[in-house]
DNA sequence: AACACACGGGACAAAAGATGTCCCTAGAAT
DNA sequence: ATTCTAGGGACATCTTTTGTCCCGTGTGTT
């Protein structure tokens, strides 16, 4: 394959922008169908006209239809966008990109997946599915999953696909309970997830920012001291990757404590934990769980991120130990290099 | 590779198109090097602007040099071409027309080489190179090798590398000399083939045309009776196929035997003899050397034709024999598909 | 040494193709 | 019934491709 695509590079250099650009517009319309022309073109940022010529030659070829609704991806259209995914893997260079980012990260392993969530949203959903295959790959009996909140973790959870061979799983969330939108915490995570493996699942109801006194008192209720006790034997942590920045906003964070981040230069969030470029712990939010001290100790730690401006905060996260897997998009990926140069 | 190929085809047809087209023109560089915009537009029968971008982009890319004496392939657009070739074989389809001309034409193998012989020049040269590499692949110790003359078969000999681990080889001319070229003459192609091969070859000198007494007498001499004796031990035989139209001409033939060739539907020559379209033999050439009853005894036989208008000549003289393997080109193995349509 | 010849590159008009823009009618959703 | 968004048609505009001619230059020949 890779010989392949190395004598079309060279000898037709312009299919490998012909190729991605149609791949794009089968998979946009594919996510988002049935969808119009005009859509479509903002979604893309291309021409209205542009995708018109595309979408009649993809017609002509069978891969997808018109009707009065919009437009839908063909069956064998479905078969293709399937078949093309490490096509244009290949065809991007993104097996070069993985290996040269874990050398520059110093980490076990890196997935990259083709785009930047940061320009086509649809981006993320596939950082969902390539996580939840590569979570399927390594999952054994009795594992013990802990997962935190987020969107891209809830990529995750929605993309997983049902049925699992393994028994006895147990999806946990790694953290406390945050934000305000229920799809993206990490109780409603885990619960998705053990549903679609097959599993069992817990919850742990806990606020964000509470007192410490308050939450030494929860500590005590024999429920939440036994789950605790599980988070320590997590077998596989699956957690997403945050700016500081937007972490911060996102939990209300007081002012003194965001002055406080800002001085001493944190970039990352991760578990309710937050860092400065070098991996240092700035700031630990008030909740309970999965501990620092713990993170590392576990055997199977998958950190996910997409788009450009996660880069600095995923060179953070990473520093933090060296056994991790990091999936991320290709986006996030060219700009880590561009950072690291 | 096919499942890529089936890919590119569907996602963006015009692929194939741009690749084909690019590859004849590295390859009519290469045979003809160093040559002109002008002279290789009129050999491809593209325009002369047209050639000039397709260059210009094949310049960026390293693959040819452009010079004041001509444009010449780079060193890395020989390895391109040479790569090249597999990929073209299966952007053309070529192994799927392979295997539809053994079936219809009822043979053991076929092999088709990308081009028309009648429309490019260069592709005779093609057929040549890979009948060549056939023939080594096929042979042994100790083998005769049988050839005839023709234009195809002195292509056959040029293109055989130098070098062959194989002891013994001994290279015979089929039949008695014809024509007028030296080169393309059967002696002459046999003392080449089996200079390369390291091996030895005898020479039959006997005129075409020559009457049945003065063949009898000939036939006497004892270096002659020799040969002939030999040539029944032949291993390996190679040789050309002709359209019966050229060849009459070619040797002369006299009025009332070309009308003979006509009125009985003569349409197929090969070493000496004449046939119609299904394979009966019509005339026999007054030589001596290959009988029709050796021929079909032989081991191993390696029809070779090439161009579109060689397609009927090739249907007659594949009935003759199931056991034989084709050499044609991509023109030909079309025009064969069709005519049995 | 002088010549004719074929070379690449520059220039430019003509043709073809890609693109932006707007309008229209049909069908789905409300 | 109405409103909204769909695809398709039409057309002007811009870009790219193509055909054609010329020019200076280096090459091979005489």
């Amino acid at each position: 394959m890779e010989k392949i695509i190395k004598l079309q590079r060279k000898i037709a250099p312009e299919v490998v922008d012909i190729t991605i650009k149609r791949y794009n517009i089968l998979r946009n319309i594919l996510y988002n169908q049935p969808i119009g022309r005009r859509t479509l073109a903002n979604n893309l940022n291309l021409g209205e006209r542009v995708i018109r010529t595309e979408v009649n030659i993809l017609k002509k070829q069978k891969l997808l239809e018109v009707k009065s609704m919009g437009m839908n991806i063909t069956e064998e259209g479905k078969v293709i966008i399937k078949e093309l995914n490490d096509f244009i893997h290949s065809l991007k260079g993104l097996t070069g990109l993985e290996r040269e980012l874990e050398r520059k990260l110093h980490i076990k392993k890196v997935i990259v997946v083709p785009g930047d969530s940061d320009k086509e949203g649809i981006t993320i959903n596939d950082v969902g599915k390539r996580t939840s295959l590569y979570i399927k790959n390594i999952l054994n009996d009795n594992n013990i999953i802990g997962v935190t909140g987020g969107s891209t973790m809830a990529a995750v959870a929605n993309e997983m696909d049902y049925g699992n061979s393994k028994k006895d799983i147990l999806v946990l969330p790694a953290r406390g309970g945050l934000g305000i939108n229920l799809k993206t915490q990490s109780n409603n995570i885990a619960a998705t997830l053990a549903e679609k493996l097959g599993g069992k699942y817990k919850l742990l109801h806990m606020p964000d920012n509470i007192g410490k006194e308050a939450l030494k008192t929860l500590q005590l209720i024999p429920e939440i001291r036994e789950l605790l006790q599980k988070i320590k034997e997590i077998d596989i942590l699956v957690y997403g990757i945050g700016r500081s920045d937007d972490m911060a906003e996102r939990r209300n964070l007081a002012e003194d404590i965001i002055d406080n981040l800002n001085k001493n230069g944190a970039v990352a969030e991760a578990f309710g934990y937050y860092f400065d470029r070098n991996g240092n712990k700035i700031f630990e939010s008030n909740t309970v769980g999965l501990s620092l001290e713990n993170f590392k100790k576990i055997e199977n730690v998958i950190g996910v991120a997409c788009g450009k401006r996660k880069a600095e905060a995923i060179i953070s996260i990473c520093s933090l130990r060296e056994g991790m897997t990091l999936i991320t998009d290709e986006g996030a990926g060219k700009e880590i290099i561009k950072l690291l140069k």
